[in-house]
DNA sequence: CTCGGCATCCTAT
DNA sequence: CTAACGATAGGATGCCGAG
């Protein structure tokens, strides 16, 4: 049976979520300048999220620093993330694509994919479909998107992709040599810059050579998964499907960029309470205990280590988290300065119930009992309504960061937003 | 040989 | 001139030692 799915992609999102606000206002259209949604350009830690048109003449990236960008084009306006604005245009934007389809894939805030199988009855044109649902969330809600239009997901999202803004564009199979074998490989949906760069050393430079390249040479190449993939992707191949479950979380983690290097155990201490005191409150907030931590630390010439262990039993206790992290940290760092630390807790546990022992750590149930009380504030109030005393300075920091990015990619994390 | 544990790398938004 | 640069998550891979 023959599939039909899209991929719904918002236009630059961040930025035209935040241009359509201001339309609103009355306010002049970031869209049409060279503008950028953006860190601050004075801090190093402030990079480009998101870009308008006018700014990607100018050749800035997302991802590039702040710093980098305003030199390349001195009148840039810079707006910061505003997170809370972007959850309710994400919302908006998925109930309209919700209306045609009872499969609905959320890829991340701002993409989604949508199945459109066996709807030949209620749809007889897919075409006209997606262009209803482009124009609909451009007139309903003020901005743009494209639609890709293909069998398979990843045909799909190549295809939307193509041509911006405001666009639909399908990529069935026999237009797949024409449309996008003449694309560098390094444009394939999950071909990264190692993979990339691999591939064109051996002269593999378009997905259409990678397509018809011989499929053991590419899995020498980049590895027999990624090889296989890669293969056949480029060759319009593609059987996940789109599901609308969304799995749970498989690890929590935190990891905090600092502005002065952490050059004392002390100060790495109390980022790591600081983190173990937010990743184990969302952790709780889901019911789930992780068997394992692990620290990650980055020095000033970039070069990151982690050091991870696995714990007997499973934990959502904060207290036992940070007194993990701690030791593993202080038998791992070799004393040199540090401009990141994080702290990750996985191997999650969803048992649901408490395995009851007859001998009941009174000291383990205190603390339990005050996290409860924690969380329930921090349910009501946000995450920097309360914080442990000792940790109020750097913890502050933390959270500020962590929820202004928090949602990227999981846009069922909000409940902690400005409630 | 296989498997778990660990560290690191790669990719995505 | 280059490299510079976030947070979070998931998966892959290579190595090592145990059974």
């Amino acid at each position: 049976m023959d599939r039909l799915v899209f991929h719904i992609d918002v236009n630059s999102a961040f930025l035209s979520w935040e241009a359509a606000k201001r339309v609103a206002n009355g306010e002049p259209d970031l869209r049409l300048i060279p503008s950028v949604i953006g860190g601050d350009p004075q801090k190093r830690t402030g990079i480009v999220v998101a870009k308008s048109i006018p700014a990607k003449k100018y050749g800035i990236t997302t991802g590039e620093p702040m710093s980098m960008a305003v030199r390349k084009c001195p009148g840039l306006v810079s707006v910061a993330p505003d997170f809370s604005l972007y959850i309710k245009n994400s919302r908006a934007f998925k109930a309209i694509c919700k209306e045609y389809t009872p499969t609905m894939e959320s890829f991340s805030i701002d993409e989604v994919f949508i199945d459109m199988s066996g709807m030949k009855n209620i749809y007889p044109d897919p075409i006209k479909t997606a262009y209803e649902i482009k124009d609909r969330i451009r007139d309903e809600l003020g901005f743009t998107v494209n639609v890709g239009i293909a069998r398979n997901k990843v045909c799909a999202k190549m295809a939307s992709d193509f041509e911006k803004p405001d666009k639909v564009h399908t990529l069935f199979p026999e237009e797949i040599p024409e449309k996008m074998w003449p694309l560098p490989v390094g444009d394939l949906f999950t071909c990264g810059k190692s993979s990339a760069n691999k591939l064109v050393a051996a002269n593999i430079k378009t997905i259409g050579e990678l397509a018809n390249a011989d499929l053991s040479l590419v899995k020498m190449l980049i590895g027999d998964k990624q090889g296989q993939h890669l293969h056949d992707y480029a060759n319009g191949i593609d059987d996940d499907p789109v599901t609308e479950i969304r799995e749970e979380a498989k690890g929590y983690s935190a990891e905090t960029t600092v502005e002065d290097d952490l050059d004392s155990l002390d100060k790495i201490n109390k980022m790591l309470m600081a983190q173990a005191d937010v990743v184990a409150a969302r952790m709780r907030r889901e019911d789930a205990k992780c068997r394992c931590v692990s620290v990650t630390f980055r020095n000033l010439d970039f070069v990151t280590r982690s050091h991870q262990k696995k714990l007997s039993e499973s934990t959502d206790v904060t207290e036992v988290i940070y007194d993990v992290a701690r030791k593993l940290i202080a038998e791992s760092w070799n004393g040199e300065p540090l401009r990141l630390i994080g702290l990750a807790l996985t191997d999650i546990d969803r048992e649901g119930f408490e395995q009851m022992s007859f001998i009941v750590d009174d000291r383990k149930e205190k603390m339990k009992k005050l996290d409860n009380a924690l969380d329930s504030l921090r349910v009501r109030f946000g995450d920097d309504s309360v914080k442990r005393a000792g940790t109020m300075d750097v913890a502050k920091r933390v959270n500020r960061k962590h929820r202004a990015e928090n949602n990227v990619t999981d846009d069922d994390n909000e409940n902690n937003d400005n409630c």
